[in-house]
DNA sequence: GTTGACACCGTACCACGGTACGGCGGTTAG
DNA sequence: CTAACCGCCGTACCGTGGTACGGTGTCAAC
C-alpha cells in the first residue's frame, strides 16, 4: 500500500490540494491521523481511490451530498443490503430520467447536425425550433385546468420495506403527468394522482415496474 | 397575441416571478417597456415561450450563459448556420460521453438491483465495486510515464471552416488518453498526441466520425 | 377613497462546489 | 544556517442559479 502526501494524493487523483481537504471537510473521505511523534498526514491508495471515485459519480451527475450517502452505505457495517437496494432503486430511476433527457438531446443535435447546410442562413437552424417545439408541448401538456386529473390505486407486487414504498412513490412522481404519489408498504398499493392523457396507467405501471416492482391497478 | 402581467407570464411558463426578473437582468428575454402614460409592463406569448425554452435547454445541460448565446446566435442576422453547428457538435460530443458514463452506472446499479437478496451484507452490494473498477480504470491510463505517446496525423473530410476544426479538435481531445489534439481547416488535418493503448486510432476516428466527419489516418 | 393585491426595483441572502490566501511550522538542500 | 518549499488550518472569496424581502407605485373593486 503506497502511501502519498496531501500534495502527492491530490496529484494522483487528479484534483486540487484544496479539494481534497474540502472533501475532508465535507466528510467525502477521511483525513488520516498524523503519525505518531508528529508529521505530516499519509495518504493512503484507498483515499485516492476514493477521492476518483467521488469525481466519477460527480461527472455524472451526482451531488457531492449522494455521494457521500453511496460512499457512507459501503462503509456502514449495519447496512444491510436492503437499505442499499431501495437506494440503488431510486438512483437508477434518476440515472433512466436522466438518460432519457440525454437521448432526446442527442438526437435534437443530431438532427440538426445532419440537416445543417454547413453555412446558410440561420433561420434554417431546425435544432432552435425543435427547441422551441417541445418547450410547446410542455406549456400544452402543463396548461392549467383543462387535465383531466384522476386517482388511480396501482396494486405492488415485489417491495419489502417502508423504503420500497417511498422508491415507488419516486419513480411514479417521475413520470411527467404524475401530481401526486403515495405509496404504502402495508397494504402493497400506491395511490396516484395523475392527468390520464400524459401520464395514462400503462405509463405509470411501466414506471414502477422498470425500479423492479410489479403495478397493476386495481380494478374499481 | 397574448398579454401578461409578469406573474401571469411566470405562471404561464411555470416558473418564479424573480426568476422571470433574474432572467431579464441576465439577458436572457428582454424586459417589455413599460406602456406609454405609465402602468404595468406586457409579456407576451413569446418571451413565455423563450422562457419555457430557457428551462428546457437548461434540463438538458445547458448552462444560462450557453443558452443565452443560442439565443443570441438565433436573434442575430449575421450569424450563420455554421456556428450553430459547430456549438451543437461541441454539445453532441459532451451529451455522448455522459451518456456512455451514464448507461455505466445504470448497468452497474441493475447488476446491483439484480444481486440484491434483499438482505444481508453490504458487500455483496457490486454497484460500488463497479464503479470503484472504473476509477482504476481512469487512474491506470492516466499514469504517467508509461503511456506510449505517439502524434497521429488523422486526414479529415466534412470540415467547412475554422470552427469545425476546433469541433475536430474538441471531439479528439474527449477521448480517454489524448493529450493533445490540433486540427487545421487549411490543411484539413488534425494532428493528436496520443497514448496507442488507450486511444488507439481506431477510436480516434470513431470520436471524430461520431461529429460528423470523416477521420483516415494518413498512412506514415 | 380606502383597502388589498400586484408590480417594480434594489439589495440581501441561499446552497453548491470549489479556489485562494495568509500565517504558522517543519524539513531539507545547498 | 538559511532559503525555499511543503504541510496544515482557518477563513475569505468566487461563479452559478436562483429566492426572499422591504419599500414604493399602481390598479381595481367595493
Amino acid at each position: 500500500m503506497k502511501q502519498f502526501t496531501i500534495s502527492r494524493a491530490a496529484k494522483a487523483a487528479n484534483v486540487n490540494v484544496e479539494t481534497v481537504r474540502f472533501y475532508e471537510r465535507k466528510g467525502l473521505i477521511q483525513q488520516p491521523p498524523k503519525p505518531e511523534g508528529g508529521g505530516l498526514r499519509e495518504y493512503d491508495d484507498e483515499t485516492v481511490s476514493r477521492i476518483r471515485f467521488v469525481r466519477q459519480a460527480q461527472e455524472i451527475g451526482f451531488s457531492l451530498r449522494e455521494i457521500a450517502e453511496l460512499l457512507s452505505l459501503r462503509a456502514d457495517p449495519k447496512a444491510d443490503c436492503g437499505d442499499v437496494c431501495v437506494r440503488a432503486i431510486d438512483k437508477r430511476a434518476e440515472v433512466q430520467t436522466k438518460l432519457l433527457q440525454l437521448e432526446q438531446m442527442r438526437d435534437a443535435l443530431d438532427e440538426l447536425i445532419a440537416s445543417c447546410p454547413g453555412g446558410g442562413d440561420v433561420k434554417a437552424c431546425t435544432i432552435l425550433d425543435a427547441m422551441q417545439r417541445n418547450a410547446e408541448i410542455q406549456k400544452t401538456t402543463s396548461r392549467k385546468g383543462q387535465q383531466k386529473m384522476k386517482t388511480t390505486i396501482l396494486n405492488i407486487e415485489g417491495m419489502h420495506c417502508g423504503g420500497c414504498a417511498r422508491s415507488v412513490e419516486k419513480l411514479l412522481s417521475q413520470v411527467a403527468g404524475v401530481e401526486k404519489a403515495d405509496a404504502s408498504f402495508d397494504e402493497r398499493q400506491a395511490r396516484v394522482l395523475h392527468d390520464q392523457d400524459t401520464a395514462s396507467i400503462a405509463r405509470l405501471e411501466e414506471a414502477v415496474n422498470k425500479g423492479g416492482f410489479t403495478a397493476k391497478a386495481a380494478e374499481a
